[in-house]
DNA sequence: GTATATAACTTAATCGATTAAACAAACGAC
DNA sequence: GTCGTTTGTTTAATCGATTAAGTTATATAC
């Protein structure tokens, strides 16, 4: 591989010293008072050479990066995927490059993808945190590193985090079900300890409270490692038999998914014998025979208002934001 | 923010040179033959100081940043999301770290990303090239920056690719439509002058005449900007009217289902009014109402193979390599 | 007792860009 | 003719880790 154009190649070239060229290349000609005839000379080289910035040796000078950190659950999963990618334009308008890791929701992954890029001197981070992971959240912030959480968050630690309002979320759902004259309505979610997931549940609970439903509520809790295994039978067990449900309210797109696909295969009727409301959204939800009625996520809003944040606290301010914004609920087919 | 511990900090709080640090810290204690108990209390103060190593620092000293950057089309799309998951899993396990970037399938933002990921001094790229790049993966390849293109690559240059075997795919799915009993087939296909494009729609051309059903080759090629609205109309016309298609075959997974959505809307009986092929696989595509038959791509095996083939470069091969994968096609009720 | 190995460290150059500080030449003021 | 300014440029330290080369001190050989 050809060795690289370095400044001082064209520094050396032009028979000058490596700061003007720098001055030059950073617009600071005027600032520098650099000879106009010697600016074009600069500008001619730079473009003869095809000199690159090395942005390693900049990093390193400069203390910066111009690089922030995301870590999602999983970039496959079409949520954090458009996640991902409005972090990416929001980042790229601002001269910003993204690295991107997926935790699978495991603690040690997270806190491997956390190590690795403040090792790449990451300006910022924004993380959907796993579970168990407080500590490292907890050490990000004692460092002071810029540092936004997104989806959920932990309530004792002071950080900038941007939410749903998951309690409400789930509070009108299942107020919308029971408004369809629905009863005995349950909730698949995820065996968490996870504030977001809580609020979820919590918000089920009060509206089955609310409407003297306690009797009927049912929540089944099913793990990260085999959701699809797992919700299929959970669907089994409370479809059938003495107590089973008339509706489904499902805590998570993934979640959503694999009760369709339990939902198809035991050849259940939607609404009739089942109202469903999902989460987040899915192109599969529109296609299902009986449109499914979700959840809808102002993720455009939740991303670029964390990104802003995020490029606030590396800006330097200590303001510490905590934004949560309104579901909406999409009504469709699938619940009356 | 509070100062980060530096090697130097180590040493001078233990009074002895850096040199030693480095050695201890890379594992080369013995070839340096460090004293043991100095081994011991640097690893002690390591670990109490809490030191990170500076990476930025690490990859100027040694010419490599273990990243490698992934140029896809847009990684909130599905397809994209499951192979940056997979170069994601296989760089991580080889210590190296992703940059991930989208280029809406356009040269501009592509060669801005390009140029970026080069500045950041990445050790290699993986890149879905797209329409109008020639010169940009040309001038990669003969800066000899290790490169891999995925899924479509330039015919006249010598660059490693591993793609799908895209006319077989149509090819494939052409005949299967006919032994059907399908004639007036039509296909829905990007305006594209790229070769995985172009592949595929020769594999449906070939096909055809291959069944003396060249009087009813129809293709409609959508731009990559409108999609959803243009696939619609295109849908719109060629199903109605004197000549209208009895089947059809979408190009891309975009294509599929935005075709899927024009299929529901205008209330088409799939299979019997219309046969229908997809492309890549959706879970959108379990949910129609008559579960689609599509082209699965081997992905997993297809990204594996890339980021093999990108470390081989890295490490100095010279070796040319394409790789052609054999698309499988996954039979279900949308054909007949 | 001198020469040679070996062990255990230190020194200092290096990667490439940035930038404060020093320097030199030209100009104007009086 | 001297002093101060302005203009244009160079010098060299710096960021933090790596590593070849150099330096001691101690041990072993004969």
């Amino acid at each position: 591989m050809a060795k690289r154009v370095s400044l001082k190649d064209i520094a050396d070239k032009l028979g000058i010293s490596t700061a003007l060229v720098s001055y030059v290349l950073n617009g600071q000609e005027k600032e520098k008072r650099v000879g106009a005839e010697v600016v074009l000379r600069i500008k001619k080289a730079v473009e003869e050479m095809n000199y690159i910035p090395n942005q390693i040796a900049r990093s390193l000078r400069k203390g910066t990066t111009n690089t922030i950190g995301l870590i999602v659950a999983d970039i496959a999963n079409p949520f954090f995927g458009t996640m991902a990618r409005i972090v990416e334009n929001e980042a790229n308008r601002c001269g910003y490059t993204v690295v991107i890791g997926s935790s699978d929701e495991d603690c040690k992954k997270s806190s491997m993808l956390i190590n690795n890029f403040l090792n790449r001197q990451v300006d910022g981070l924004i993380i959907v945190p796993s579970e168990g992971c407080e500590n490292q959240v907890k050490s990000l912030i004692k460092r002071g590193i810029p540092l936004v959480l997104f989806d959920r968050y932990t309530p004792d630690l002071s950080s900038n985090h941007v939410v749903l309002d998951n309690y409400l979320a789930s509070f009108d759902a299942i107020s919308h079900l029971i408004q369809q004259g629905y009863k005995r309505i349950g909730m698949i979610a995820y065996r968490s300890g996870l504030i977001h997931m809580k609020e979820r549940v919590r918000g089920y609970v009060e509206a089955m409270k609310d409407h003297k439903l306690e009797k009927y509520i049912l929540i089944k809790e099913v793990k990260h490692e085999n959701v699809k295994i797992e919700t299929e039978q959970a669907l089994q067990e409370i479809t059938h038999g003495e107590k089973k449900i008339d509706a489904i309210f499902f805590a998570t797109n993934t979640l959503s998914i694999s009760g369709l696909y339990g939902i198809q295969k035991m050849g259940l009727k939607v609404p009739d014998e089942l109202g469903v409301i999902g989460f987040d959204g899915a192109e599969a939800f529109d296609f299902f025979y009986s449109p499914l009625s979700y959840i809808r996520q102002p993720i455009d809003e939740m991303v670029k208002e964390s990104v802003k944040i995020l490029f606030d606290q590396i800006k330097g301010s200590i303001k510490i934001t905590h934004v949560k914004l309104a579901p909406q609920l999409i009504k469709r087919q699938s619940c009356g």
